[in-house]
DNA sequence: TTGTAGGCGTTATCAC
DNA sequence: GTGATAACGCCTACAA
């Protein structure tokens, strides 16, 4: 029997004073100049009440709900829920909410997710996506600040990972360790994320004054399947690489395979390096794998810090993928 | 520069109707019954001004809102992120929302989480573990329904894996395979998991009439590592078993190792049974492994469920771990 | 069928 | 220093 929830009234008249009076101290304004006293008594009333101000009648009345939505497919996906967290750790520590919903990339669930958020007044939203690439977003999206994690449509403000700089972080990682073969195991070329590693990766090499050879870059999907298939291809060439910078830890995976398949040892014979820092595979392959990490955490902070920003979201940001370094090269 | 927000009124005046017969039809009320004729006025008038309900106006004065309160340490894990999703899910087919807060499992966040979700007003919440545990939540926790998923404190209602079950699956399925020395490397044998797959494991052996032998059980912690030192160990006994079953994915990869290592293969020399269907690990080894899986979807579903329940929460349920075929056995 | 009026719990404006 | 009083946007008896 749950008793009626404790108002600002019952706090009003249980100290003898206005609701006004007892809203400025609960809202600890200096402005009004209010007794010691009178605050003291406010406050322990609150406490032995056990009073709760009521955030959704105090965003009626102030007309700021301090919500942010977010509409993602990401869901229980072992990686990219890092935006998500780190999101929700950037909220939180400016006393924001995040209203989640999961898509399931469904256009349907988008679409009545972005009503249903607006209605919930959101004053911002964010948009991620566990792959990096390009949207079509519900259009009424855009009627509050919105950024776009991990995806762009051209228009709307986005966080982004520098993949041309992890491509090349990777690369020269290799090119480091003496290298000077450097096999690119790519996804589909198509992707975004693969021409902006391609860039870097031959970026790193003209750095390092090594031409780059078409033989040596091949694609595949982001499988171990393929990273072993690709990775034999590669190791039989007649002059192979020596190095293997695979564009996902799971085509790292599997080049492991054809590596030792053939006798040779990571990293002794064969350096590699791997693409995403999937802990659960980069952490437990033997040898641990290096490679370079997506930022998702920072780029959903990214994202935060963008729309809590009173001057608006601005244009866009990429933010660098650091490179983890382990023991496969 | 937004136009004020088209609110209820401005429907209202714009068909030269009153709120309230606006609110009833926007609101669906077939018991005021309303003709036609106004229905549709005030529908075209809802598109054409663009009109959006306040959900927190609404919240207000029908003293509902629709909201699910979370709080959880899970954050980025691989899994165990499933509750979280399988909770969303069945909530956004109810219309309620989630308001996920992530913890990292420390105990002053979690007692701000839960006054600012109760200060929203969540009509209940849920209190989820990574790790299947015993808690303490935060006492203000029990001022709404409130359950707890794969963790328990004695006192609220909670959702948890059937272990016992799964670890008679898992052991099953290996017994089923021909395999009468069976080795289990089992957690920390003081946590709850492991005491409950440990019960399944001689439970199976039991009902298939074999004794268990206490030189076959063994426990470590959850890596690679660990699964590859006990594995390394019952192989290398004088009458060492034919059937491993690791109560970790992990473990499990650990295991291939110590296997491959003595020059037997898996399933042909021995049988490999994992623990959480991991399924970036298990998916993904060579071969890929069988494994009893955590059913964290159902779980998350599961909670919702008993929190949007009428007759309230009840008192606890427990989800059966199923098993996950691929070819470790 | 439709309209009136009061209430939900706060904030905010101004006067006292 | 403090207190009426009017919003905020919507729901809902109750009346017409």
């Amino acid at each position: 029997m749950p008793r009626r929830r404790v108002s600002m009234d019952d706090i009003a008249r249980h100290v003898g004073l206005s609701r006004t009076t007892v809203s400025f101290v609960i809202n600890g304004r200096t402005d009004m100049n209010i007794s010691e006293e009178s605050r003291k008594r406010v406050w322990d009333a609150v406490r032995d009440l056990g009073y709760r101000p009521d955030a959704g009648a105090r965003s009626l009345a102030a007309r700021r709900t301090d919500l942010i939505g977010v509409v993602t497919d990401i869901t229980t996906s072992p990686f990219g829920g890092g935006i998500v967290q780190g999101a929700q750790d950037a909220a939180w520590r400016q006393g924001k909410l995040l209203l989640i919903v999961g898509t399931d990339g469904d256009p349907g669930v988008e679409a009545a997710a972005v009503d249903m958020l607006l209605e919930r007044r959101v004053e911002g939203m964010i948009y991620a996506t566990l792959a990096h690439r390009e949207v079509a977003v519900p259009k009424a999206m855009t009627e509050v600040p919105t950024v776009l994690v991990h995806c762009f449509d051209g228009a709307l403000p986005h966080v982004l990972p520098d993949e041309a700089e992890g491509g090349r972080t990777g690369t020269r990682r290799l090119i480091d360790a003496g290298h000077r073969r450097i096999g690119l195991i790519n996804l589909d070329p198509a992707v975004p994320a693969a021409v902006g590693r391609r860039a870097g990766y031959e970026r790193a090499l003209a750095e390092a004054g090594i031409p780059v050879d078409p033989r040596l870059i091949v694609s595949g999907d982001a499988t171990a399947t393929s990273g072993f298939e690709r990775a034999a291809e590669l190791l039989d060439l007649d002059d192979p690489p020596t190095g293997l910078f695979c564009c996902t830890d799971r085509m790292a995976m599997g080049a492991y395979d054809a590596v030792r398949e053939r006798g040779l040892r990571v990293p002794q014979d064969i350096g590699v390096v791997g693409y995403d820092n999937q802990e659960i595979i980069a952490a437990y392959l033997r040898p641990p794998l290096t490679t370079v990490a997506l930022p998702f955490d920072e780029m959903g902070a990214a994202a935060v810090a963008m729309l809590t920003d009173p001057d608006g979201p601005g244009a866009g940001r990429t933010i660098g993928c650091p490179l983890v370094e382990r023991a496969s090269v």
